[in-house]
DNA sequence: TATTTTATCGAAAACGTTTTCGATTTACCG
DNA sequence: CGGTAAATCGAAAACGTTTTCGATAAAATA
C-alpha cells in the first residue's frame, strides 16, 4: 500500500500533474469547480506531499538541529522544552544531538547537521570548545545559526544569553551586603564564557566591596559531574581552609546541592557558619533543607527566544531580506532562600 | 555559493555522472583509474552528497523520530540520551518531540513524523492515551515502532520495558520483610501499565504476605508535578490517617522526594517513624537526606537497547527479511539507602 | 466581427541522486 | 583469428514535487 501521490491523482481525474498541484496549493490559475474536486479526492485518498520530493524542490525540509553539551540536566531539558515547543507550533521539526562536552564531537555534530540539510542550528557550546571553524563554516554556508547560553563571542551571529556578569556580581554583592566577608567560589569549568563571566562578575563584587580578592578561593569544577565536584570542593575547601570561609558562590545548583550535602553531612550549619549561594533556579534548591539562594535563569524562556529568532533569520534568509544579528541577554533575578 | 553536485564533477572529468555516482559509492564497475580521480576532485571540491535527492531515491532519511511525554524529567533525560547516542554511532539522526502528557497532541506528533518521512518511531505513550489508532496507522504504513517504558499491550510491536509489577512487587515485600505493616501507595495515573503494574505488584504483595490491602492507603498522583504530588499527599496522608501508616512506597523518586520534604518539614522521623522508597533510583535520591530507598530502572540502557531493535527492524525491512516483534524486559534491582 | 482581456490548463524542466541495462572495448583462450 | 568473457562506461528512467511559461478557450470590449 504505497502512499498517494500527485500523478494518480491527477490519472484519476483526468487533469494534469501540475493542476492538481496547483489546486492543493491554491493558485489562482486553477478554477473552483476543479479545485473542489482535487481537494475532494485528495482527502478522500489521504493524499499527503512526499516531504522527500518536496525537500528537494524546494531545498529546505523544515527541520532545524540542535546541539546541547547533555540533554541529562534540568537546565537544557527546559531549554530544549522551549525550543521544541516553538519550533513545532511553527511547523518545525528539530533534530537533537548532544555533544557529551566533547569538542571533536561537536565538530562532527556540525557537519552531520550541515550534511543532513537541515534549516538553521541552535546550539549551546561544549566546555572544551576552543576554537570556532565548525561555526565559521555554518556561517559560510550561510545556514541560519544562533548560539545561546554558552557561547563564543568570536562569532558574528545572533545570541541569546543572559548578564551572567551582572547577575553574579548582584549575588556576591548580596551576599556581602548581608555581612559574609570571606568568600569562596566554586568556578566552572574554563572555557565557556559564561563560567568565565560568572567569576569576573564574583572578583568585581569583591572588589568593588573592598574585600581583596584570594585565587586560594576559587574551586574549579570541570569534572562533568556537578554534585560530586561540589561535595569534593567543599570537602577539599574544609579540610585546607579551615573554617575561614563564610560564604560559598557556586557556579551551579546543582553544584550548590553537592557543597549542602557535605555541610549537611559535617553539621556545619547553613547560613550560620556558611552561607551557600547558587545559579539557575533547578527546582530541587527550593525544596532541599535549608533551601538554597540562587540566581533565576530562564531556561524555557531561552530555548524559545533561541528558535524564534532562529527561524525568523530562515524566513528572510529564504525571501532573500537582509537582517541584524541580534543579542538577546534575557533578565535573571536573585531568589533569596534560607541559606543566606 | 552553491554545493558541488555529481554533475560538476563529471564535467571537469569528461565523464557521465554516473560513473561518477558509481566510483563514489565502490561501485566495481569502475576503473581504479577513474575511481581515484574522481574521489580526488571530489574531496578537493568538498562534494557532500544531497540528502534530499537521496533521500527521494533511496526513500529512506536515515532519520528516526522520538516522542517522550516530557523532556524535563530525570528518566527520559537519560533514555534520550541512550537513543541519541547509538542512533548517531549506526548513522542516524533523531528528531526529538514531546507530547506534555497530552493525547490530541501525541497523535498529532505521529501524523507530523509519518509525513515527514522518518524511517522509524520510538514512543513512550502519555499517560493520557487511551486508544491507540494512531500506533496502528504507523503500523500500516510499516514504519517500524518500538514502545518504551510507557507501553501499550494492544499493540503488536517491539516493546522495551522493565517488570514494574516484580520490582515493585519486591519493593513492597522487603518493606514487610523489614517489619513495616502498615503501606501506602502513591501511585500515579491511572492509564498507564506502569503505573497499574506498579500498583498491581504493590498490592500483590501486601496479599501474599497476609496483610490487607486498604484502598484508602493509595493516593493518586496525577498533576505532571511529582515532587508536588508526593508533598500534598503526603500531607492529606497525615492529616486523614493520624501516623498509622509507617511506610510509604512511591511511583517515582521525584514523588518521594516531596514526601521527604514533608515529613522533614514536619520532624517526622525517617525510617523510624515512617520507611520510604521511591521507584526509578534518580541520582538525587542518594543524595538527599536521609536517601532514599529506590528501584534501579536503567534508563540509558533502556533507550539504547530500544534504538536497536528499532534500527534492527527498518533494516530488515529494507533487506525484505522477515521479523519477529520483541519485548525486551530489562533487570532491575532494589537500591537499599537510609530512608528503609 | 475583430480584437483584446481573462480564465484555465498542461508540457516540460528542474531539483540531484541511484540503478538498471545495454553498449563498447579490451583481454583471454583455444 | 574467431569467439567468448571480462572490464569499463554512459544513457536514461526513476523518485515526486514545484514552477515557469506558453497554449487554448472563453469572455469582454470595441
Amino acid at each position: 500500500m504505497k502512499p498517494v501521490t500527485l500523478k494518480q491523482i491527477a490519472e484519476q481525474l483526468n487533469i494534469s500533474i501540475t493542476t492538481v498541484s496547483k489546486a492543493l496549493k491554491g493558485y489562482t490559475d486553477v478554477s473552483k469547480k476543479t479545485k473542489k474536486k482535487v481537494q475532494k479526492l485528495a482527502k478522500k485518498l489521504n493524499y499527503v506531499p512526499n516531504s522527500y520530493a518536496v525537500n528537494l524542490r524546494t531545498k529546505s525540509s523544515k527541520t532545524i538541529g540542535v546541539i546541547v553539551p547533555t540533554t541529562v540536566h534540568h537546565f537544557f531539558s527546559n531549554v530544549l522544552k522551549g525550543i521544541i515547543t516553538v519550533a513545532e507550533k511553527k511547523g518545525y521539526l528539530v533534530i537533537l544531538l548532544q555533544s557529551n562536552e566533547d569538542f571533536k564531537l561537536e565538530k562532527k555534530q556540525i557537519n552531520l547537521l550541515l550534511n543532513k540539510g537541515i534549516d538553521g542550528i541552535l546550539i549551546s557550546l561544549s566546555n572544551k570548545t576552543n576554537s570556532y571553524k565548525h561555526l565559521e563554516k555554518v556561517m559560510d554556508q550561510e545556514i541560519p545559526l544562533v548560539l545561546f547560553d554558552k557561547i563564543t563571542k568570536s562569532i558574528h551571529c545572533s545570541k541569546v544569553i543572559i548578564n551572567d556578569r551582572k547577575a553574579s556580581y548582584d549575588a556576591v554583592t548580596y551576599l556581602i551586603k548581608k555581612g559574609y566577608k570571606r568568600i569562596a567560589h566554586f568556578r566552572g569549568d574554563l572555557n565557556p564564557q559564561n563560567s568565565i563571566d560568572r567569576f569576573l562578575g564574583y572578583k568585581q563584587a569583591l572588589l568593588d566591596n573592598n574585600i581583596t580578592f584570594d585565587q586560594k578561593l576559587v574551586y574549579l569544577c570541570n569534572n562533568n559531574k556537578d554534585f560530586e565536584d561540589g561535595y569534593n570542593n567543599a570537602k577539599k575547601l574544609f579540610e585546607e581552609d579551615k573554617h575561614t570561609v563564610d560564604a560559598i558562590f557556586t557556579i551551579t545548583d546543582v553544584v550548590a546541592t553537592g557543597v549542602l550535602k557535605y555541610l549537611n553531612d559535617h553539621q556545619i550549619k547553613i547560613p550560620e557558619e556558611v552561607a551557600l549561594f547558587g545559579f539557575s533556579n533547578w527546582f530541587m534548591s527550593s525544596v532541599v533543607s535549608p533551601s538554597i539562594s540562587t540566581v533565576n535563569q530562564p531556561a524555557e524562556e531561552m530555548g524559545k527566544k533561541a528558535v524564534k529568532i532562529l527561524l525568523n533569520e530562515i524566513k528572510n534568509k529564504k525571501k532573500k531580506i537582509a537582517f541584524d544579528y541580534a543579542t538577546i541577554v534575557l533578565p535573571t533575578e536573585l531568589v533569596i532562600r534560607e541559606s543566606s
